[in-house]
RNA sequence: GAGCCCGUAGCUCAGCCGGUAGAGCACUUGACUUUUAAUCAAGGGGUCGCGGGUUCGAGCCCCGCCGGGCUCACCA
């Protein structure tokens, strides 16, 4: 997110409650057991080999077998003439037990074999084509393979195309080729694999098994070519800026360490690209420009964080924070548009409408109306914390008007912004990024936008005044003295970019990992990041 | 970091009041030439997460540890 300058809301989410991935019922054991295996496979002996895995052994000795029938197990292409989407398509006028003279090729993975090997259903990326292997028009060499092929091997069959008395679109095998033998057994087809850890831990088995958890991977990778595409149409020019950074600037959060050897020094992994985006500004790389990479946050890990994970940043020359809500609607909803089909979603318990535009409300005005409690008539920090603390909201001594303000709308508000809504009149303490309210010195020109009770999107007009950005990381290295690790530290070098100039502009983050949650309808930042992040077993 | 829950065959799951390990699928062998979670018959397969303890006896009770899930806390 453009990563939520000194605020604290995304950590008071109300979470959601509902798991709809096979309870939360876990077991690791059976994962730990197969890595236990290989790793005593490395430490022992062959000899101990097939008395501990009677699946590997047995499909290593059909490997033997294949080997020994002159055929190589793991050749080095296949011709494919089609998919079995495509084949679907093309023949979906064949008639039941209708034979064509059409021969064709295709490839996957065995996921089925019914009568000892003569119906097989062949996986690939599109779609399932079953194989019929007639013994009559298979030589000896191809009938002798036949009993060698196992669930889970990748095999390529040349043949013509039919259709069974019972209406499935077949192929008939002429010539059946192994190109790659598996030799560990897949999880149950049935009832696939439920078990969360391991699905997260060997993604590529839950890819195998669970056609959701392809579907979700599938529309991430379509959701962020589409929002790259959108914002290239409008003229944005993409960019990168380094992960690898001396001062963790752009966003309040506890950086990973690292260190780099010949120049002896630590360095940090980014928290956030903001202030690297903005010098390119400054250089007039482009008026417009964004990134869509990684940030890497060393703090909890929850069903909505990950230590690593992706935001886009993009920023605007000569518009302010109001032209950041009407592209952040126009993004959110073309997207849904565009991979799901409908503007109109649905996350768990929740309908949500996507199509603009958006309402757009304060954070105290919000406040008010929930609690009662107008903070724009508070003046002191005192009453502030006093207010908060009436509202059974915990503040710490140390916070001031702005801070408390805050607290109470993560504590209280939040949660209940189910469908879309800009959030503006951030207070200028938590905002040390965005320029000041043009009418309430206490507020700054910044927005975030909440779907589902998430921060989704954080904008703001970007200060370009290189003293008043001076000052608010003074500010913020004051609160750092009083103990505060997490505010801001002072980039001597932004602000001298500053002082060469940098045009007003207006500044966009949106957390996409969040947004794929909420356009896939997925309950854990985990099922929308390939691999995340898990602690090593034992 | 804390609380609650979970960990049994390759996978999905049973396992009662503590009495010595079960099913389905998968695997092996056989039957079967138009199946669709194919079917039928037989067989093999277990460090009950790990380590202690209680007990005549522990998958089950107790303690510790490991891993996972959820929630809370911390962290923008």
């Amino acid at each position: 997110m453009k990563s939520s300058i000194g605020t604290f809301q995304q950590y008071y989410f109300v979470y959601y409650p509902a798991c709809r991935f096979a309870a939360a019922r876990t077991g690791c054991a059976l994962a730990a057991k197969h890595y236990n295996t290989r790793r005593r496979r490395h430490g022992a002996g062959m000899a101990e080999d097939g008395e501990e895995n009677q699946f590997r052994n047995a499909r290593l000795q059909k490997l033997a077998a294949l080997k020994a029938l002159g055929i190589d197990p793991y050749p080095y292409e296949w011709r494919r003439s089609a998919e079995a989407k495509e084949l679907e398509a093309r023949y979906a006028a064949l008639p039941a037990d209708a034979v064509t003279e059409d021969r064709v090729s295709v490839a996957g993975r065995i996921r089925a074999i019914r009568n000892s090997g003569m119906f097989i259903d062949l996986h690939d990326n599109s779609g399932k084509i079953q194989i019929f292997s007639d013994r009559k028009s298979l030589d000896e060499a191809q009938q002798a393979l036949l009993p060698l092929l196992d669930l889970g091997d990748i095999i390529g069959v040349d043949g013509i195309v039919r259709r069974t008395r019972r209406g499935e679109l077949t192929v008939n095998a002429k010539r059946i080729a192994v190109l790659a033998k598996a030799l560990l057994p897949l999880p149950e087809k049935y009832h696939g694999l439920a078990d969360l850890e391991t699905r997260y831990r060997q993604r590529y088995l839950d890819l195998i098994m669970n056609e959701q958890s392809r579907a979700v991977l599938r529309n991430r990778s379509r959701i962020i070519a589409t929002l790259r595409r959108l914002l290239i149409e409008r003229g944005f020019l993409e960019v990168e800026t380094p992960m690898l950074h001396v001062i963790p600037g752009g966003a309040t959060a506890k950086p990973f360490v690292t260190h780099h050897n010949a120049l002896d020094m630590e360095l940090y992994l980014r928290i956030a690209p903001e202030l690297h985006l903005k010098r390119l500004l400054v250089g007039g790389l482009s008026d417009k420009l964004f990134e869509i990479n990684r940030n890497f946050r060393n703090e909890g890990i929850s069903p909505r964080h990950n230590p690593e994970f992706t935001s886009l940043e993009l920023y605007e020359a000569y518009v302010d924070y109001r032209a950041m809500m009407a592209l952040t609607e126009t993004l959110i909803a073309e997207i849904a548009r565009e991979v799901l089909g409908a503007t109109r979603i649905r996350y768990g318990e929740h309908e949500i409408e996507l199509a603009g535009p958006w309402p757009h409300e304060s954070m105290a005005g919000l406040v008010k109306r929930e609690t009662g409690a107008d903070f724009l008539t508070i003046l002191a920090d005192e009453d502030a914390r006093a207010a908060a603390r009436r509202l059974q909201v915990e503040v710490a001594d140390s916070a001031g008007w702005g801070r408390a303000l805050e607290a109470v709308f993560a504590a209280r508000v939040e949660a209940k912004l189910i469908q879309p809504i800009h959030v503006t009149g951030f207070p200028r303490e938590i905002s040390p990024l965005a320029k000041a309210d043009r009418n309430d010195p206490r507020l700054t020109e910044r927005f975030e936008t909440y779907i589902n009770g998430w921060e989704v999107a954080n904008a703001f007009s970007e200060i370009n005044d290189p003293l008043d950005q001076q000052q608010r990381f003074e500010a913020q290295m004051a609160e750092r003295a009083r103990g505060d690790e997490e505010a801001q530290r002072l980039d001597a070098d932004y602000v001298a970019a500053l002082e060469y100039g940098m045009p007003p502009a207006g500044g966009l983050g949106i957390g996409i990992d969040r947004m794929v949650m909420l356009l896939t309808d997925s309950p854990s930042i985990r099922d929308v990041i390939a691999f995340p992040t898990m602690r090593p077993k034992g």
